[in-house]
DNA sequence: TAAATTAGTTAGGCTAATCTAACAATATAT
DNA sequence: ATATATTGTTAGATTAGCCTAACTAATTTA
């Protein structure tokens, strides 16, 4: 039985390692950033995650999830997932909203219960921020995701993720109306500030930063 | 903000004030045992509930909850009879299932997230074993309940609670057939053993022990 | 390559929640 | 009323998860 901390260890694990992809390992200092400690605390924890076979980590060295480690994270994750999706589609949440609830009961022991929400929401792929939800079997899609800063202007594209879950960019998004599924063309990119003009679902054209579009994930 | 741990007790000490009536306080050994720890860990932790004003307790004295602590631990009951509701009306589980998950659920702190539950649920009333759900406003109705040992030979009555949630009682009930609802006739109250005999839901009579008799509410 | 910077560890301490063992107060029985 | 049993408290220890301060290793820069 993992405790709620040694699971949120693995969780940040498992983030850290999936984003830059070629670099499935993390640093004690990035851990403890992430989880909003002190990098002597993460070390302890490593230590005891090492103890019990989660991670692979030698003094000074990198930290790696095991085929264990991963396998819990990955189930974790799983019910962070069914769970936002949950309070997105049932109870009304907006998409900004859920995370912070999601990130406690990621944390409720009970398999049959995690397998009945799966089944309640009908078998969700994605939840509201376009993530894919592990299956039972921890398996999930693999989707090709490029970031919107990447489209050539002329093209079109459509919004399938957000890279950046915070409540300021998801409040944004709101109001520009913006959702899994909106359709974008990209007008131009400004020289002076790279700024970017995109059309949002056929209507006028918006200017948006680089940095907001660093932080959307669309397909061609 | 409470600790995982603190709204044990509050919930304990509501739940062993509200069974027998005209005692509303309870004792630490007594305390103790219904939580599982030792009486020198309740002793410790009921200095600290008075520190912060949710109980009234000197030292050798009885244990009572203040108004506040009171409030506290009507939500945390409201939480864990809107969960047992939840998974017992859309997860398909079963009446002795629900109480061992809604243990963890009741814990989960968003004061939205209760009250969309409570919507998603169409404002129940009672939970899945007849006990009243407070509302947001920490009121419950309250209803007269009488053992079914209290019930004289010849009369009939409706099952409105269970008073032993235990698996094994729930699970017999189950194979009974009996359920909130269900209507009962006392048919005869056996001299020898004080067993009871029972008509249920009109089929054929049975026998019950005292036992049993003492551990279901029913109304006339 | 030597110095400076960054990353990571260790030692020692704190708090919450638990325990055991010894003790003290209260209640019960003879 | 005294002895006994029950109930509750205290002291001291343990563990998990966190901290700060001081240190060491690894990396980067000049
Ligand atoms: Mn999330
Ligand atoms: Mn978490
Ligand atoms: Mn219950
Ligand atoms: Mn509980």
């Amino acid at each position: 039985m993992l405790s709620y901390t040694e699971e949120n260890y693995l969780k940040a694990l498992l983030k850290l390692s999936s984003q830059n992809q070629e670099k499935p390992e993390a640093g004690t200092n990035e851990m403890a950033a992430y989880l909003g400690v002190k990098p002597a605390t993460a070390t302890d924890m490593l230590k005891k995650l090492k103890e019990k076979g989660l991670v692979s980590y030698e003094k000074y060295g990198k930290i790696l999830l095991t085929a264990i480690g991963r396998q819990n994270g990955i189930a974790i994750l799983r019910k962070h997932r069914l769970w936002e999706t949950f309070l997105y589609e049932k109870l009304d949440f907006s998409w900004d909203e859920v995370h912070e609830v999601a990130e406690q009961l990621e944390h409720i022991q009970s398999a049959k219960l995690v397998n009945k929400l799966e089944e309640f929401l009908d078998f969700p792929e994605f939840d509201p921020h376009g993530d894919p939800i592990p299956n039972s079997k921890g398996e999930m899609p693999v989707v090709i995701k490029t970031l919107l800063s990447e489209i050539e202007p002329g093209a079109t594209c459509r919004v399938i993720a957000v890279k950046d879950t915070s409540k300021a960019f998801l409040q944004y998004l709101e109001k520009l109306q913006i959702t899994i599924g909106t359709v974008l063309k990209i007008i131009e990119v400004i020289n002076f500030d790279r700024s970017v003009n995109i059309q949002i679902a056929g209507s006028e054209a918006r200017n948006v930063s680089m940095k907001f579009a660093d932080s959307l994930f669309v397909c061609r």
